[in-house]
DNA sequence: GTAACCACTATACCAAAGTATACCGATATA
DNA sequence: TATATCGGTATACTTTGGTATAGTGGTTAC
């Protein structure tokens, strides 16, 4: 049990940490990225149906929370490189205990009840 | 890094797991319900400024995935009351460490860069 | 010369999420 | 008789998130 205090200190900063992963692409996006760094069309590429405009602007997101590190080189044309950034590798723990409680929640809601399913997503490819 | 199966494999399961956290009200309704059963126009008067279309559209939400259980008393008017779920307190851990991540996070982005706050949220009233 | 690639941006549109306001029938209170 | 409470629902609206489509300027390949 929370008191009042408690309680927002609870909600805040859990809050922030669903806000940094929230959006339809976020996860993909890292996803494809922890398969080592890639150029902006690698990117584009590997996560089917996103639009640059989208690709664009959740890498931005992801690069402002130090997420992502983002690498211009001076070649012609210019070269982007993305990649994770060390302060990525801090969200493993929290993402693999959301892994693991999706994993078993998924389990249960398919066998004990209504199946309620989230649509089918798109494997990023290769 | 990981392949294209054990991408697939985290993006899913994450995804199921934001999703069942996601909208504006469910983390202040599970707050409030950390305090102790409540019924609905309490939830009301403790989340403030929530109204009764999305309290009672959330809290369905979260009756779904089995978070929450809704148990109606045969009393003249009815009494509805929520509480958490058993199965809810397995969220704790995952709660526990994006709240850790979210503290942390804050404090970094506060600090280190240009602050990127997410706008201030209401306490809740207990 | 024209077509494609690179890393994007601009504009317009559409769908989902959330808000505002009013209301329900039954009961208790002034 | 009028007002408030209970646990919500109905309808209409606005705001946010995401999509679709086209285009930028400079370079290399056919």
């Amino acid at each position: 049990m929370l008191n009042k205090t408690e309680c927002s200190a609870f909600v805040i900063p859990i809050r922030d940490c669903l806000d940094i992963l929230s959006g339809k692409w976020k996860l993909p996006i890292l996803g494809a990225l922890m398969e080592g760094k890639k150029r902006f069309k690698e990117l584009e590429r590997s996560i089917p149906h996103i639009t640059p405009r989208m690709l664009s602007k959740e890498l931005r997101e992801l690069e402002i929370n130090q997420l992502v590190k983002r690498t211009v080189y001076d070649t012609v044309p210019v070269t982007v490189e993305y990649e994770m950034a060390p302060y990525g590798h801090s969200l493993k723990k929290v993402l693999m205990e959301m892994k693991d409680w999706g994993t078993q929640h998924r389990k249960r809601i398919m066998t004990t009840d209504t199946p309620i399913v989230t649509e089918e997503l798109d494997v990023v490819e290769v």
